[in-house]
DNA sequence: TATTAACTTTGATTCAGATCAATCAGAGTA
DNA sequence: TACTCTGATTGATCTGAATCAAAGTTAATA
C-alpha cells in the first residue's frame, strides 16, 4: 500500500516530469500516505508538507454500495481517493439519473459542491474504498501560504472541466459502439497510469451504470460489447475485459462515418 | 453601458444579496467598468479594487464570427465577457464538433485552458462582443493578497462543473423536445437575470449550433420548435422567440415518460 | 435593388437504439 | 444442493431521430 502511483486527477501532478522527488523522509502514517499523493510533485519543502499534513489528516472508509456524500447535503470537504472505485451521479426530481463519472485512486471528489456549498451529486462506492477528507476552508487557507498548491488545485478543477467537455462530445456526437470504445480506452489509460495492465482489467460497474454514463440503455451496451468481441477487438467475460487490439479499438472510437 | 447587471457566471456575485456596494467612486473607464462586474460584491476595499484594476486592464473587441481564442493556442488569460454573445466548441481531428456552451455578459471564458495552459476549445463570437482580458498568472498572484477573490474564483470554476453535469444529464437522458425546452428555459433565465425579458428574446445562434449543443440534428431542432409552437407554448419567428406559457414549457422539460 | 448565399422549414424514408421479452449465468443464502 | 436475486445476453419489434430531399425565407453583398 501507499505506493506512489502516477495519477491523473489529483493534487499530485503538475506534469509527469516533476515526478521524482525524494520523500522517503516522510513518516508513512496513512494520512501522510495520501499526503504523498497530494503534494509530492508540487515541489513542497518540509515545512509546507507539514502544513498540508495538518489539513489532510482525516481518513474515511466507504463500503461498497455506501454513499461518500449525497446530493443536497452540506459541503465541507473534498475527498481524495486513496483506494477503491466510486461513481458520481446526478438525479432529477422525476427520477431521471445520470452517472457523471467513475473515479479511482488519486482523483478528487466534491469539486461540484464548492459553488453552492451543497453537494449537487451523489458519490457511491462501487467497491470498498478509502478516501482522505480535505476540509475545503482549510485548503483555501493554506493555498495562500503555498501558492504552488493553489496553482495545482486550479489545474485539477480545470481538468475536470476539460473531461466534462469530452464527455459532452461523446454524448452529443458519437454512436453507441464509438462511445463504448472511447469508454474502454479511457479506463485502459487510467489503469495503465496507475501501474495496472492497460489491456486486462475488471469493470467495477454494471452494464446499466455504463449505459447511464454513456447515454445508452444497458442492452445496447451489452450488444456493443458483443459486437467488439465478435470482431476480436476485445474479449468479454462478464466484468472481465481484455483488449486484444487496442489500435483497432482506437479506430472504432475515431472513424465516425457521421462527420456532420 | 456599464450598468451593473445581475450575472450568473462571473467573478462578481458570491450571492445575490451582496449586491449593493457603493462603487460610484470608481472612475468609469472601460477597464474599471468590467472591474465593477468582476469584484463588486466580493466585498473588496478601495485598495484591493486598485490591485485588481491593474490586472484587469486590457479590453478586447471580437467581431461577429471571429475567434476570441482557438484550440491549441497558448493560454495566457481568462476573458470576462463585457457585452455580446459567444459560443465555445471542441472539435476532434475527424471533424466531429460539439458546441459546449453559449456565453453572455458577465461570464468567464478560458477555464478549460488552465490545466494544460493550452486552449482546448474554440471561442467564437456570435455577435460583436467585448471582453476584458485577465492575465491568469496575475489573477493567481492577487488571489493570494485577496482571499475573498480566490474563494469567488473557485466558486466560478465549480459552477462551470455543475453546469457541465447538467448538460451531461440532458444529453444522456432527455428526448429532443425536452432538450429544447430545457435549453430555452436556461436562456430565458439568463436573459432575465441580466434585466432582459424572460419571455421574449432573439437567439444569436443557428439551428445547427443549437443542435450541436443539444446533440441533435438541425432538422430535429426545427421540428421541435414547430411542435412547441403548434402547442402554443412558444411563438417562433425565425430567431425571435416568445415564450407564451413558461409553466407548460417547464412541464415539457420535466415530464419524461421515460423515467428509466 | 438585385443577387446570392446561408439558414429554416417540412415531408418522406431509413435506421440506430429503445423497448419488450425470454433465457442464462453467477453470487449469495437458506 | 436447491433457491433466489441480480445482472448479462440475445432476439423480436417499435419508434424517435437521422438522413435525404425539396422548397421557402432571410440576410449579406454587389
Amino acid at each position: 500500500m501507499c505506493k506512489p502511483l502516477p495519477l491523473e486527477n489529483n493534487l499530485l501532478h503538475d506534469n509527469p516530469q516533476q515526478n521524482h522527488l525524494d520523500v522517503t523522509h516522510i513518516k508513512s502514517s496513512c494520512a501522510t500516505c495520501s499526503l504523498r499523493e497530494l503534494c509530492l510533485p508540487v515541489g513542497l519543502n518540509n515545512q509546507e508538507i507539514q502544513i498540508l499534513g495538518d489539513v489532510v489528516s482525516h481518513k474515511r472508509k466507504v463500503r461498497r454500495g455506501d454513499y461518500l456524500h449525497q446530493s443536497g447535503l452540506k459541503f465541507q470537504s473534498l475527498f481524495a481517493i486513496r483506494s477503491g472505485f466510486l461513481k458520481t451521479c446526478v438525479l432529477e426530481e422525476d427520477g431521471r439519473q445520470q452517472v457523471t463519472g467513475f473515479h479511482m485512486t488519486g482523483e478528487l471528489l466534491g469539486l461540484d459542491a464548492i459553488s453552492s456549498e451543497i453537494h449537487t451529486c451523489d458519490a457511491i462506492a462501487l467497491e470498498d474504498s478509502e478516501v482522505c477528507e480535505i476540509p475545503f476552508t482549510k485548503l483555501e487557507e493554506i493555498s495562500i501560504i503555498i501558492p504552488s498548491l493553489m496553482r495545482h488545485f486550479h489545474k485539477i478543477m480545470s481538468r475536470e472541466i476539460v473531461r466534462d467537455h469530452s464527455v459532452m462530445l461523446l454524448l452529443g456526437s458519437m454512436k453507441a459502439e464509438e462511445r463504448l470504445a472511447s469508454f474502454l480506452l479511457n479506463l485502459s489509460r487510467r489503469f495503465s497510469m496507475r501501474g495496472y495492465s492497460e489491456s486486462d482489467f475488471n469493470l467495477r460497474m454494471t452494464r446499466e451504470e455504463i449505459g447511464s454514463y454513456l447515454g445508452l440503455k444497458l442492452e445496447t451496451v451489452s450488444r456493443a460489447f458483443s459486437k467488439l468481441q465478435d470482431e476480436n477487438i476485445i474479449t468479454v467475460d462478464n466484468k472481465h475485459i481484455q483488449i486484444n487490439d487496442i489500435n483497432r479499438l482506437r479506430i472504432k472510437m475515431g472513424n465516425s462515418s457521421c462527420i456532420t
